[in-house]
DNA sequence: GTTTCGATTGTG
DNA sequence: ACAATCGAAACC
């Protein structure tokens, strides 16, 4: 079945990762080879102003991508076994960009699973390395063009629209800026990622 | 040159 | 609660 979904221009991006992030909710991600999935949880990061960014001391070979044009992917190596990915954001703020958090599986999850080493869809996705190795990013896809229909991960508006009233909570697994609420998600979705923290009102 | 520590995950 | 595991950042 052929879904119709439309690629996210440069545009999209360049703007506020404050902007991008919520409004990256519910796109979907998708590899050239058939796996996908809905994005349920992002966080933003503000380059200078923010230091829990990797850009926030400037320009270093890690983190040159953060610094290039908006719509690339941005793909870092952590605690000695974890690529995680962001889409760089507003050029005009260098060094910002948008941690994708968690995807809820929509196809190929077979392929997924075999990634994965596991069988459970609830953890094939759901967390900045669970899904990376979900869908085969490491370093080697590093800069590539996320609005570039030849590359190997895109990311597609397939007509479902950001929440209206999405969730919003201070971001997890940092020590410093820990109090700027700039992650998102989609509430009660069982794919968003993290300790489960009190809901909306 | 040497040490510290992480935008995490899986297991105990 | 805590180990795994290694490269980049931080420090001397």
């Amino acid at each position: 079945m052929k879904i119709r979904a439309n690629l996210m221009t440069r545009g999209f991006y360049q703007r506020s990762p404050l902007e991008v992030a919520p409004a990256l909710l519910n796109k979907v991600m998708a590899t050239a080879d058939g796996r996908s999935g809905r994005i349920v949880e992002v966080e933003a990061y503000c380059g200078a102003l923010d230091a829990a960014a990797h850009s926030y001391r400037g320009r270093t070979a890690r983190n040159a991508t953060m610094f290039g044009p908006p719509g690339h992917m941005y793909v870092y190596f952590t605690y000695g076994m974890h690529w995680c990915a962001n889409a760089v954001a507003w050029e005009t703020e260098p060094g910002s960009g948008v941690l994708i958090r968690a995807l809820q599986p929509l196809t190929g999850l077979d392929e997924m699973r075999s990634a994965r080493g596991i069988q459970a869809d609830r953890l094939l996705s759901s967390g900045p390395a669970r899904l990376c190795q979900a869908l085969g990013i490491t370093g080697k896809e590093d800069s590539l063009d996320l609005t570039d229909r030849q590359s190997r991960v895109t990311i597609l508006d397939d007509g479902v629209s950001p929440p209206a009233q999405p969730g919003n909570s201070p971001r997890i697994g940092i020590a410093k800026d820990a109090a700027h609420p700039w992650r998102w998600y989609v509430a009660g979705n069982p794919y968003v990622s993290g300790p489960k923290r009190a809901l909306q009102p």
